[in-house]
DNA sequence: GAAAACAATGAAATCGATTGCGTAAACGAT
DNA sequence: ATCGTTTACGCAATCGATTTCATTGTTTTC
């Protein structure tokens, strides 16, 4: 049972390689007799093909890689779901990546996986990634990326996106809407795209209503998360602090509470708090935390059905085309209005 | 930058290949100058080796699978998380499959694992898998398998997993001494080993405490979310329903919460909840969450460093060892005594 | 100065599967 | 009977890298 090849077979049933092959791929050049005993030998013995020999002849691995900046989060691990689920449906393997948000290590996998690897790449970038050479590279030598959720504009290619600026325009409308006259914004990062759209879609919310805005409502948590949190803190326990926090990732939200429960303030009446999330438990938290939740899986399944579109092609080169799904506001208790 | 190979590179310098090959090894063989001329020109040229041309001749794919039975699920993914960490240290690549508690599905992706697409394989049962023949096939085809958490006893190999026997115990015994009487159980499954032993531990507790048992009290819920809602609010909505549910896994908890909230039953006070969980929410809950907390990233990082201990050899055959991580009991508001 | 040793390189087999082409045998047509 | 065609198969090249074994040319040794 152990490692057989072609080689393997014919000689047991004394012809060759090349009828063995043609047989159990069902070629006309076949007899039919000789394709149901070759067929039935390659079950009896366990044949599988070695899938590297043909990968090597035929340029093609039937893999794909999956690159993501974080493992341990909701809304990855959705997205990275969602791809996986039209992979195995094609028959495609899945290589996963976790680049930790760090650029060195964005690059280093990626240097790994031109010349033949995988057939194409889906991914997130990191926070820290703002320059593209190495995927630009990698396109270079034939093999595509699509980029989902973190993407880089400057690349010609699919990008499945969400409504970021809309939803965090709506997100901040809805705190205005419920009372809040001083919000916060918790970033991630200033070189990624969404978090830039986000906070364009808070900003312009702000502007809508002509509250003006504090340079130090603007907070960047880009460290780990003791560090955020220590951020976070600084900025609740000020003389005057804001009465609501817009957190551009779901982290941030959650050190959020863990800050306000350590320090004693109310939420929601003394701050309201929302944030973008793929939480499951985000309804049985105290209090229920209103999100805005991305279509996470069908994002990575999206991204992977493009991918092998274009997968089926002689070359594929992606088109540059915009996906942009729609996230949804879900209100909860931690932006309710008193009273 | 499209695809170079060893014999561009040897056109190019106006060598043979295999001098290339040598040289980019670093061989004795092959002069300083020569060596460095060659070193210079794969830089420039952009060349990385074809992986699978080096799998095929090697028969190691430097590559492992991960099967998991869910993916959007905390356990597994800090266990991913953890084998994919200690694999990146030692430059190996994961597969990553999603079993979805499938028997079928776990059994047909070990049959395309044959045959040199990996060199190991770290994995958890679907709750469907009884039989072991697909494993022990792979197995004997010469690809090692670690088990964490959900293992086959039967399968003589390296097995991460918790002390589960006694977290049960202990977290029945918890249970009891916050004044509970009639502690219901939600399994999984009966074919899980894990199950079994958490069921056991449960069952010990409650001999201890001479509490008897009424066979209603243990609840198969193997369905989908909407069916074990269904039957937990069959359980709730009982004339004599139990003071506290000790729950197998962590979505059983949530669906415990829902249906709580739904039916308006009040935890702890009416209800006492304990489950074996990896939520980061769990503090967060309304109310908290008491856990059983399993160390996933541990046992994830233990079983591929395991598995790469004897990847190492030339022919791996891993011996027969049981790793037992301690699971921690963390006491929250949902098994609060009253008063 | 001839034999031996060595240094540097190349030719070719190999891993396993695929496939274009060649060919022997069988068959059909005239 | 002869030629053409079809059927069924095998040979050998190929994918890219590695590695064993020559094969040069050069240097050392006595």
């Amino acid at each position: 049972m152990s490692k057989v090849s072609l080689r393997d077979l014919a000689k047991a049933l004394d012809v060759s390689i090349s009828t063995v092959s043609k047989a159990l791929r069902n070629s006309y050049e076949i007899s039919a007799e000789t394709r149901d005993r070759v067929m039935e030998a390659a079950r009896e013995m366990g044949y599988h093909p070695n899938p590297y020999a043909g990968s090597l002849r035929h340029h093609k691995s039937k893999t794909i890689a999956l690159l993501v900046p974080e493992l341990t989060n909701n809304f990855f691990i959705q997205a990275i779901s969602g791809a996986e689920s039209v992979a195995q449906e094609r028959d495609y393997h899945i290589l996963v990546y976790n680049t930790h948000e760090q650029y060195q290590k964005e690059e280093s996998i990626i240097g790994h996986l031109g010349n033949g690897r995988v057939d194409g790449v889906i991914m997130s970038l990191t926070s820290e990634t703002g320059r593209y050479d190495h995927l630009n590279d990698l396109i270079q030598s034939g093999v595509p990326i699509v980029f989902f959720d973190r993407i880089a504009h400057e690349i010609e290619t699919a990008k499945v996106t969400t409504d970021d600026f809309t939803s965090a325009f709506n997100g901040t409308e809805h705190l205005i809407r419920q009372g809040c006259r001083d919000i916060a914004f918790l970033s991630l990062s200033d070189s990624l795209s969404i978090d830039n759209k986000r906070k364009q879609g808070y900003l312009e919310a702000l502007n809508k209503y002509d509250l003006n805005l504090l340079p130090s409502r603007i907070v960047r948590c880009e460290g780990d998360e003791s560090q955020n949190m220590a951020r976070i803190k600084e900025l609740l326990s000020a003389e005057k602090r804001p009465d609501a926090i817009f957190a551009s990732v779901e982290k941030l939200a959650l050190s959020t509470y863990n800050v306000a429960r350590e320090i004693g303030i109310g939420i929601p009446d003394q701050l309201k708090v929302i944030c973008f999330s793929n939480l499951r438990t985000a309804p049985l938290l105290n209090p229920s935390l209103t999100t805005i939740t991305q279509p996470a899986f069908q994002m990575g399944a999206q991204a992977a059905t493009i991918l092998f579109k274009y997968l089926e092609k002689k070359r594929p080169v992606i088109q540059n085309e915009n996906i942009i799904l729609k996230s949804e506001l879900i209100p909860r208790e931690s932006t309710r209005k008193p009273g």
